[in-house]
DNA sequence: AAAATAAAAGAGTTTTTTATCCTTTTATAT
DNA sequence: ATATAAAAGGATAAAAAACTCTTTTATTTT
């Protein structure tokens, strides 16, 4: 469905917003460890997301990564989008590129169902509303 | 959402399906050319399917692939799981191997709605529908 | 100001996926 | 029987994705 990547940087997202709700920083290590990701890897990606203003970080001592008021509010389509893409919400099923609406592969019609209906249940999901104290020791790895 | 792989398997039997509908077999040449594929590429994953029984070929002079009524019958789910496997209509959206329904993760519930609407609709749809004289020139072509 | 710390950035490496090439086997027609 | 056409199989190459390591830069602490 999606790329591991993706995967982690999902995981990534909803570890900080749990780590940070109360404030604070939560550094690389500590992530790379609480969702079983590689750290170096991990750190690619939120370097990424980072530039593109989905979550923030400060270098040095009390340095780390956490989430401001506005990244709380993405929801996990716009991480899934910066890291995937959008053809998975918006790409033919058989990865026909004319594939349209006026131009329909054979399975046009049910897939769209699907990606929407997918697109909507990421679009609803926001970061924020995942800070609940679940317990993402066990959640979040592996 | 599918490998690359898997779409050129999906485009492929259904191109089969659609042109030996009235007996007769399709050779690698011009299911390659039908579905815009890299000939020796889709041969292989043919050969795949083929040992896997989903579909049936035959050597030599007039040789070449198509469906039996077996075949005929079977699902374009069945493609998918036999080409990327069942992870996706039974695994974690986000990777995690330990994700269940007394452990879910935290998308865990509104995802398995979004995999099963997908696996229900890959399994209504028959090889054995896409016989219509649709414009398949056009339709699996890129 | 210097040292320590932590992320950012850049430059690899490894693994997996996708694609190609070439030889062998098998079935059919002549 | 022989020639031919087509799939099967094995081996390799190219591209993309996943992962690692080293250096640089910014920040804080002393």
């Amino acid at each position: 469905m999606f790329s591991k990547t993706c995967e982690y940087a999902v995981r990534a997202v909803i570890f900080i917003a749990q780590q940070t709700k109360d404030g604070g920083k939560v550094g690389i290590r500590d992530i790379a460890k609480g969702i079983d990701s590689p750290e170096y890897f991990i750190a690619k990606i939120l370097q990424e997301l980072s530039r593109k203003g989905l979550l923030q970080s400060t270098k040095g001592p009390n340095g780390g990564f956490y989430l401001d008021k506005t990244a709380m509010k993405h929801s996990l389509a716009d991480i899934v989008k910066a890291v995937d893409g959008d053809n998975i919400f918006l790409g033919c099923g058989l990865g026909l590129k004319q594939c349209s609406e006026s131009h329909p592969c054979p399975i046009h019609h049910e897939f769209k169902k699907i990606r929407k209906q997918l697109a909507q249940m990421l679009e609803k999901a926001k970061v924020g509303t995942f800070t609940a104290e679940l317990e993402v020791q066990t959640f979040l790895r592996r």
